[in-house]
DNA sequence: CTTCTATTTCGACATGTGTCAAGATAGGGG
DNA sequence: CCCCTATCTTGACACATGTCGAAATAGAAG
């Protein structure tokens, strides 16, 4: 039984690791983030610019203006984005090692 | 507002496209199935070799066999992994397509 | 201080998810 | 044909999640 990734043929970063119980529970929780289609056009939407503005968010939405809140929660309690408040306004923007991290993996 | 890619720091592929509703919902589901921990380091195993049974697979957590069949299924309909019955033994591998898909994102 | 807007939190609800035990299915070997 | 092992499916249950409206909070500006 060879490794593959002695194989010349390393399919992907998780091929190497053996992957322990609390990193992958860590991991796991980041993918999640990502699993779910309004979050993911969310990401999109922040990582398109250097920050967006949570106004310009909730409009490109069919969903209520609590609903986004609650994703951009998600998002940032996984420590995939970031926010700043200025003023009246709060600004998102995503922290781009931690998908470097998860894309190291695949 | 000058896009990120412009910049010359694409901080990810998502940062390029617009991201469409029904493929952030693909996408989303792949994302989704990489989103638990038992998942994910099922993929890590499965990954490590050319192929794994699920006999080996079984042993390696604390859970019952239906449990570990149910997270196959999800991965296999995410489209991440495929399987193989020779005989008695049904044999687990990764499609390196659907993560280099992801990979391309993050 | 009061009021207005932007954003988040709270409470409620329906739906989805992870888990197990028990039963069903598949194939190999007496 | 019958049994044995490996795997999957079913049914049930507790728990998590996505969504909303209503209420709370944070600043800015009258």
């Amino acid at each position: 039984m060879l490794l593959k990734v002695l194989n010349g043929q390393p399919c992907c970063g998780l091929a190497a690791e053996p992957l322990a119980d609390d990193r992958a529970s860590l991991l796991a929780l980041k993918f999640k983030a990502l699993g779910d289609p309004v979050r993911l056009r969310l990401v999109a939407l922040i990582a398109s610019t250097a920050e967006v503005c949570v106004c310009d968010l909730v409009p490109a939405f069919a969903l209520s203006g609590p609903t986004i809140s609650h994703h951009l929660k998600v998002l940032r309690q996984a420590g995939l984005v970031d926010c700043e408040r200025r003023g009246t306004w709060v600004y998102y923007h995503v922290l781009p090692e931690a998908l470097g991290e998860l894309k190291a993996l695949l």
